[in-house]
DNA sequence: TTGTTATTCAACCAATTGGTTGACGTTTCC
DNA sequence: GGAAACGTCAACCAATTGGTTGAATAACAA
């Protein structure tokens, strides 16, 4: 719904979480490890790792004393749709396209 | 490249925006309809239509004393194309969306 | 036990966002 | 010319965002 697309919209419109999900394209990581190639600490990757788990975009598993941060490639699958709607109409069902457009204004 | 994302998915991360999308994917359309529907001020929506506009997912033109709003689909599509480079992988060419993915660093 | 690594929490800060209201400039109509 | 319709501008406000630092918690290693 709404806040779904919110959300998950919210997530994607910062460059540091686009790069992390880029990263996790390729595997599995670790927090501190996700954290290493960007200049800033990390108890700011910590909350960018926050917003991406409530988008549902990662999930985070704790093992030990290390969280695994998983790539959810589903999660975008809602939001891509959408989009998919206007873009390439002709590709698509466009009523059930608008029908889904009037189910998300509750 | 990053900041045309960056835009695109603010924009798309407001309801009351995407709402907006989906009324002029049915026709163009002047300010004050746009608005109509809405309960928040016309200066409120001149202002997301102006967020629209910066991302290029709109455009407005001026005709007398009404202003035309015109949905952009193709702006939608480097986001579209970045999404689906995520949820269906099997459908792109993954070296493609890796090497747009390094190319967005800078 | 003591120290080190991994991660989060809490308090704080500056900048941005989404909204308001009222005044203002244009264009159209009578 | 005067009034109404269309839209933006400017100033303001509260809430959210993206970052910091320092302390706290938890798990492993010596």
């Amino acid at each position: 719904m709404s806040k779904q697309l919110d959300a998950t919209f919210a997530a994607l419109a910062d460059p540091t979480r686009r790069a992390i999900l880029g990263m996790l394209l390729e595997d599995d990581m670790a927090v501190t490890d996700v954290a290493e190639p960007f200049a800033m600490s990390l108890a700011a990757i910590s909350k960018h790792l926050l917003v991406l788990t409530a988008a549902g975009l990662i999930t985070q598993e704790k093992r030990g004393r290390v969280k695994w941060c998983k790539l959810e490639p589903d999660a975008m699958r809602t939001a891509s749709v959408w989009m998919q709607g206007f873009g390439q109409m002709e590709a698509v069902d466009l009523d059930a396209f608008e029908a889904f457009l009037a189910q998300e204004l509750d």
